[in-house]
RNA sequence: GGUCCCGUAGUUCAAUGGAUAGAAUAGAAGUUUCCUAAACUUUAGAUGUGAGUUCGAUUCUCGCCGGGACCA
């Protein structure tokens, strides 16, 4: 299994401290159990209610962790079931005896809570009063903040996005976007204040190829000029300074192979000497794994000594000397990336509020590695590179600073983790990584730690699984990315077709037809991409992720259109049950989709703990997904409009209002809007 | 060579150590005089392998097999 690399939320309380505090409040308080419902879950009352009845019917003390709660099967009557078994060692009683006694003193002591409950080998099944649940709904149907938790004081940065500056967006990217959005936004109703923050990698060989490439094939081409957007156009040049890269060093490897090594000398020539003598070794051994690896190592070493790469290499040392025209080329290039990746986020709804460049803060780490030398954590090496020994730890030696005293990407990660805390005073700093990640991440906080930073176990590296394609990896260097942009527009397109073949919405003005669009396409995106949990790798596959039927935005989408329509026929009557201040007269008597209903509603604030407490919006999308499907075998069965009585109309547009704000609510959390109707 | 992650229906995903492992898709069969059929109902189908811990394991531990990532 998977272990995070800190705790979760180490050195703060989380949601489920929280409500354990809470608890304990109350205990203390002596309030009646069924007054407090409004602000903890029923497994919470539950949990407090099987405590005490134990404590008071065995004379010991008991916590929550003893016996567990669990949903009851539907195939049994009840609600909620509590597990005897592990309690039957301390009591040494059977789990039926247990069960029983805690049966009935459950149903006496809570009359208006407990109204039966059953014993099924061993488990406990409470069935759990229809007026409690008619009550939850009374309050909260049209409760807009329903789940919503008070702010806590606790300050989190979610860094995600983190693009290069010589390529557009692409699938893997929109992974990260769509996660630390909506894992910040997850954050924000449990109570925590965000700040979501970028870090820009504009600096580097990568952007100086594209910049190389320009000034040798464009002919001055701007994104004005040819009407393609800034990120792709400077992707263009990037592909064309590869293609130019490939071919010059093709040339080189066919004179490498046939011995030519006139190009090379030194250090390289002696490379590729060894290189060329296990070559002919191998040959006659035919380990294919092992030649193909030569002939990379080989290729690795052409790539190096070519015409164009060296003219990049150059650029990247005339820039960090601020050469003047190096710069504004520079500038100009990153500026037209730069409004190609707004255009995207705003298409997609994403947005930061801090934005660091690494070409300012890639110096961050100078003062790092001078304090670690001081402080022996570092340690210099005879040619001069400075590194940190972490085999203690289980891992290697690690370089922090190379011989001629240019940094690495782990100083300046340092120094900027340093930074963040320092400028926000933050208790928590994530990170929405991809997991091949994961090593560099374990040591940064390593070294974080060993520098003593007090901060340093809060660092979380939010480590996700790589997007693959049905036919594969998606690899640039064989064309099989795919483009986010091109894949937003498909996504949008296919919405339209199947929405016009559909013919419900005719009376749309375009513009309002452009907004259905853009709703449907891009949470059906959104939606496909963040119901996998974070950490797995996961495929996208074209054609599932734009099916609009079973576990999609759009079947979530359409079950809340389908509400609104209601309401907007029902709008008199709802507003008469609004105006309403008297509690509604319940029926007490509730039908078995009805109660699943409000069960299901019931169980969202437990929902959104959990999210927050695992960065899992895949909990999210899995909850919004049972509450419609819920919804819609409900909306099957029994009518609204022309219900069996007065009453149970009044309870069913509650039940519906507030499985609209619910649904709502939660496909907020990860960007994804709903329609009116569709 | 070392470290880490992942193996569940044909496929894509679920399951705080708990009852007969849930969904969705694809397959088969149904449901429109009635609140939007982008829906609903029925049906068939899965824990890689071998041990261990436990009253009880998809879940925890170890070995093996398979897939992936990173470090050197």
């Amino acid at each position: 299994m998977h272990r995070p690399l800190i705790p979760h939320h180490s050195g703060q309380p989380g949601p489920k401290h929280r409500v354990s505090v809470l608890l304990r409040l109350l205990q203390q308080l002596h309030v009646p159990s069924f007054h407090y419902f409004c602000c903890m879950s029923i497994v919470n009352i539950i949990q407090k209610n099987v405590t005490e009845s134990l404590s008071d019917l065995f004379n010991q003390p008991f916590s929550e962790k003893d016996f567990q709660i669990n949903q009851t099967k539907p195939e049994f009557e009840g609600d909620y079931t509590v597990v005897m078994f592990s309690l039957v060692k301390a009591l040494k009683l059977s789990p039926d005896a247990i069960g029983n006694q805690l049966g009935e003193k459950l149903t006496s002591s809570y009359p208006d809570l407990f109204t039966k409950f059953n014993i099924i080998k061993g488990f406990l099944n409470l069935t759990i009063s229809d007026v409690y649940w008619t009550t939850l709904l009374t309050k909260n149907y049209n409760n807009n903040c329903y789940g919503r938790k008070e702010m806590n004081g606790k300050k989190v940065m979610v860094e995600y996005s983190s693009p290069n500056t010589n390529k557009p967006l692409h699938l893997g990217h929109l992974r990260n976007i769509f996660l630390g959005w909506s894992v910040a936004e997850i954050l924000k109703v449990n109570g925590y204040e965000v700040i979501k923050s970028c870090m820009v990698n504009d600096r580097g060989i990568h952007i100086c190829k594209s910049m190389i490439a320009w000034r040798k094939f464009a002919n001055g081409a701007t994104p004005q000029s040819t009407g393609i957007k800034g990120d792709h156009l400077v992707g263009d040049y990037y592909v064309r300074f590869e293609n130019e890269l490939k071919a010059q060093s093709q040339i080189l490897v066919n004179k490498i192979k046939m011995a030519d090594l006139c190009d090379f000398s030194g250090a390289e020539l002696e490379k590729l000497d060894k290189l060329l003598i296990a070559l002919t070794k191998l040959d006659e051994i035919k380990d294919a794994e092992k030649i193909t690896k030569l002939h990379d190592e080989i290729r690795e070493v052409a790539r190096n000594n070519t015409q164009i790469m060296a003219e990049a290499k150059q650029m990247l040392l005339d820039w960090e000397e601020g050469k003047p025209e190096v710069i504004e080329l520079w500038k100009k290039m990153n500026s037209w990336v730069y409004d190609g990746f707004d255009t995207t986020y705003k298409r997609i709804g994403s947005d930061f509020d801090k934005i660091y460049y690494e070409s300012d803060t890639y110096l961050l780490g100078k003062d790092i590695v001078q304090q670690g030398l001081d402080n022996k954590v570092f340690f210099q090496k005879e040619d001069g590179s400075i590194w940190i020994d972490l085999t203690a730890e289980g891992l290697d030696e690690k370089i922090v600073q190379r011989k001629d005293g240019t940094s690495v990407y782990i100083t300046n990660d340092i120094g900027l983790a340093v930074q963040k805390y320092e400028q926000y005073k933050i208790d928590q700093s994530i990170y929405v990584i991809g997991n091949e990640q994961n090593y560099h991440m374990k040591v940064l906080q390593l070294i974080c730690k060993k520098m003593g930073m007090p901060n340093a176990d809060n660092i979380f590296h939010l480590s996700y699984g790589m997007v693959e394609l049905t036919t594969g990896k998606m690899k640039s260097r064989e064309g099989t990315v795919v483009d986010a942009d091109e894949l937003i527009d498909e996504m949008v397109a296919t919405t339209q077709k199947l929405t016009e073949e559909l013919g419900k919405v005719k009376d749309f003005s375009p513009a309002e037809l452009k907004d259905l669009y853009d709703i449907i396409g891009l949470g059906a995106m959104k939606f496909y991409l963040l119901r996998v949990e974070p950490k797995k790798t996961m495929v996208f596959n074209p054609e599932d992720s734009i099916d609009i039927h079973g576990f999609s935005a759009p079947f979530v989408q359409y079950t809340y259109a389908r509400i609104r329509s209601i309401l907007r026929k029902e709008a008199a009557n709802f507003e008469a049950l609004l105006a309403n201040t008297n509690e509604t007269e319940t029926t007490g008597n509730l039908l078995p989709l009805e109660k699943e209903m409000i069960v299901n509603l019931e169980q969202f604030p437990t929902a959104l703990e959990q999210a927050c407490a695992e960065f899992n919006p895949s909990v999210i999308t899995n909850y919004v997904f049972d509450l419609s499907k819920t919804f819609n075998s409900f909306y099957d069965q029994h009518s609204i409009a022309k219900a069996e009585s007065e009453t149970k109309k009044q309870l069913r547009l509650q039940i519906v209002g507030m499985t609209a704000n619910t649904i709502k609510s939660g496909m907020q959390l990860m960007g994804i809007m709903v329609p009116e109707r569709m």
